[in-house]
RNA sequence: GGGUCGGUGCCCGAGUGGCCAAAGGGAGCAGACUGUAAAUCUGCCGGCACAGCCUUCGGAGGUUCGAAUCCUCCCCGGCCCA
């Protein structure tokens, strides 16, 4: 008779341990059992995940509005039922959606092409808000204009014009129904007069937190910064301030020095599913023929689960062969990762060593 | 034994006299990625003293100015008949 390998891999991540229940009893995983056997699995511990501060779940209202349908999820409890999250979740406007797709816009809203059946939708400032109370979303975004960098300086005006008044009309139409928050988000390319002036205007429209957009969508880091300190020295300081699409180490360790408080960023978990890992000694590509034989781990200074138990040499193999756990277990690490760094960050501002980290990230990234 | 189809670069697979070192895919190797359209994209992928030369399309001969492509024999595989 055959036997067949049971393991045990959580959905939100892989679980340490689980159980087989069959009729012949229970088993603790990885076991053997027979192939045929009636057996339910359940898996135990996801504590390393709820440990790594997962406090906020993104979303986005691009995707929820077009995939399933925000009066679905509306349906199903909202974005915290439907997705069986209790924690705060932060939607985008779908503003840089709708900039990625090439839409067009005009002075009332843009339209554009879903990119699942190229059906045509429109997105006004009033209807993001509607969309993202719908999902139930705790922090929501004002519809805005991001244009690409380089721009020239009347695209960038248009853009800061059109998202000035997008915000007024944003705001108009939020009714808040409980302690959701709305953010209003700050444009004007790497100009910093144009940044000044772009802050001001939000801020006088007033939101409970300010997004920072339209940066890092292709310029240098040394034309990002100028312009990320014209617009925060705009931004009242007893408000939250989000750089929105900054993740990578120096990314982050800049913008916190500069007063950001929170980032949201593909980068750490796209490049885990290419095969880059970010370790304490900079990225590496795991897919290189160097790794096959490495038995150490991603980063040995990484306490993650996955470096906990899994070798250079595994992961890679996962990797190279297709296998999804691959991706999963990356991202799993880069994540990891990238939180201890933010966390490492916080506690060098509370002990006044954050310039120190500055340095030291320095020598190691880009 | 007879018939028939076929053997192409690491693998699969186009090509059927010159434009062929040989399409395309896979694998391999390397790179990119920052409010997720993206488990995606890009480059390399016979050798070398590299605008050229050398070796390669099962093997050995031959035809031709010229062959992976045509002819002969041989080797190997699939299918059909005996």
């Amino acid at each position: 008779m055959s036997a067949l390998r049971i393991e045990v891999t959580s959905t939100d991540g892989p679980a340490r341990a689980g159980t087989v229940t069959t009729p012949r009893g229970t088993f603790s995983t990885p076991c053997f059992m027979p192939v045929g056997t009636r057996a339910s699995v359940k898996a135990l511990s996801t504590a390393d995940l709820e440990d790594l501060g997962f406090e906020v779940m993104l979303s986005n209202t691009y995707h929820l509005m077009l995939r399933p349908g925000a009066d679905v999820v509306a349906e199903l409890g909202g974005i915290h039922g439907f997705a069986a999250w209790p924690g705060h979740v932060l939607t985008d406007s779908g503003g840089y959606q709708v900039f990625s797709l090439e839409p067009d816009v005009d002075d009332d809203g843009a339209t554009f092409r879903s990119t699942y059946d190229g059906s045509l939708h429109r997105l006004t400032p009033e209807s993001a808000v509607e969309v993202q109370e719908r999902l139930g979303a705790d922090i929501q975004m004002v519809l805005d204009v991001c244009p690409p960098l380089p721009s020239p300086p009347e695209v960038v005006r248009l853009a800061v014009e059109r998202t000035a008044a997008w915000a007024a009309r944003a705001k108009a139409a939020h009714r808040r129904t409980r302690d959701q928050a709305l953010f209003g988000i700050v444009q004007g390319g790497v100009d910093e007069a144009m940044r000044r002036e772009s802050a001001r205007r939000t801020v006088e429209v007033g939101f409970d937190g300010y997004g920072i957009g339209g940066l890092s969508v292709g310029e240098s880091r040394d034309e990002m910064l100028p312009a990320l300190d014209a617009a925060i020295a705009e931004l009242p300081g007893d408000r939250p301030r989000y750089l929105m699409g900054v993740g990578d180490p120096i990314g982050l360790v800049e913008g916190i020095a500069r007063g950001v408080d929170l980032f949201d960023c593909v980068l750490p978990t796209r490049l885990a599913r290419h095969g880059s890992v970010l370790t304490s000694a900079g990225r590496i590509q795991i897919r290189n023929a160097a790794f096959a034989r490495d038995g150490g781990p991603l980063d040995p200074a990484c306490p993650c689960a996955v470096c906990a138990r899994w070798s250079r040499g595994y992961l890679r193999h996962l990797l190279q062969v297709g296998e999804p756990t691959a991706l999963r277990l990356l991202t799993w690490h880069n994540l990891a990762w990238t939180l201890a760094l933010v966390r490492q960050a916080r506690a060098a501002v509370e002990a006044g060593e954050l310039d120190g980290l500055r340095r030291e990230m320095g020598q190691v990234w880009d």
